[in-house]
DNA sequence: ACATAAAAATGAACAGCGTTCAAGATATAA
DNA sequence: TTATATCTTGAACGCTGTTCATTTTTATGT
């Protein structure tokens, strides 16, 4: 009444992974707008029904997608702030690393941000939480330039600077905006960091 | 063969325009998910297939109700750009303004960033002009805090300052991210964007 | 080992979607 | 009025995510 990985469970286990991973692979081809319940189960080596004896639905499915691009998002990000202990240099090569992680796995990433929950379905709370890694890792530098803040200030102060950096690189990645070179992006980027910082320091009086 | 408002015509554009005005009560009240075929040629009066005798498909007719609301929205950032000539001020009411259109037209607004062409498929050039209402009222007074700015990075500067504006807005009334007070976001744009003008300021020597 | 029960895999079927198109209705031109 | 061009119509098509009766597989009790 303790051992658990019965002969099913295991079987059920290694099939919502492959269902997982070939989800994974459609989205990263072919953009969330590409992805086909049919696509998924027969790459995945199953039948259409398949999908739904081992997730709710597609919408779960791809939630545990992102779910993996916010995990490596999040441990890309912490390596660049470990990586650099200066905190204005910190911050800058914070969002240019956010940058590179949008262009280099951008139909994941654009998933992130793309997916709906079927209207009146909320995002379920186990996955609303993977978003603090968007955040987590900006709150420490911001502390580091103005001791003075609380923890709620630092908060707000995070979530802006990532929706802010977030919004410049999102817009330039879409296409409903005129395309600018990678390069020219990054120092556009990095210059309006600098400015942010230059007036957050400023204002530390 | 000078004279075309033949009757033909007029009812062409009367059919057109009672789409158009369907499409963008129901984006308005339902969201752009929330947007069918059927629906529209119902509320419009006309039989299902009509909707594609006045417009391409679908899209084409979400591309014109996204028209409607860049021009609402051009018209109420001039105004508040003309009411207020200081150019700090004009800005931080600028964000303001994009704050409460966002608030006040949810759907409409967000039917601007959330829909997507079809495969393969590109923004047509004459919409993605109109998208110029967005960053056209930041430039001017960005030019008056630095008068030796060359058109291009005043440009590239608006972009970015939009973008930023743009993305706190956009996170912070995502589901996928906890919702903040209105007021109290209101206060977080404002002061983000004065920490953004002192920076920039300050990087004018 | 065998029989019985429980669970899961299967894919045909379903309801809903955007879009098409042959047939009928209507406006224009002669 | 007649002939021609054009628009309007809605049934039908192909594709979608999801369901569910059936079959197959796994677990349990004897």
């Amino acid at each position: 009444m303790e051992k658990e990985p019965t002969k099913r469970e295991l079987k059920k286990q290694e099939l919502k992974e492959k269902l997982l991973q070939a989800a994974r692979n459609r989205i990263k081809d072919n953009g969330l707008s590409g992805l086909r319940a049919r696509d998924i189960t027969s790459d995945a080596g199953c039948a259409l029904g398949g999908l739904y004896t081992a997730y709710e639905d597609i919408d779960n499915l791809v939630l545990h997608v992102n779910s993996i691009t916010l995990n490596a998002l999040g441990a890309e990000l912490k390596a660049i702030a470990e990586a650099e202990k200066a905190p204005v240099k910190r911050l800058i090569k914070l969002a240019s690393g956010y940058l590179k992680f949008a262009c280099d796995n951008h139909n994941l990433w654009a998933a992130l941000f793309d997916h709906r929950m079927p209207y009146g379905m909320d995002v379920p709370e186990w996955h609303l939480l993977e978003h603090a890694v968007l955040f987590e890792q900006i709150a420490m530098p911001l502390a580091e330039l103005n001791p003075k803040l609380d923890r709620e200030e630092l908060a707000t102060l995070s979530r802006s600077m990532f929706a802010a950096v977030h919004g410049i690189v999102s817009i330039s990645l879409q296409d409903r905006f005129i395309a600018v070179p990678r390069a020219q992006l990054d120092k556009q980027l990095t210059q309006f960091v600098e400015f942010l910082i230059k007036g957050f320091e400023a204002s530390n009086k």
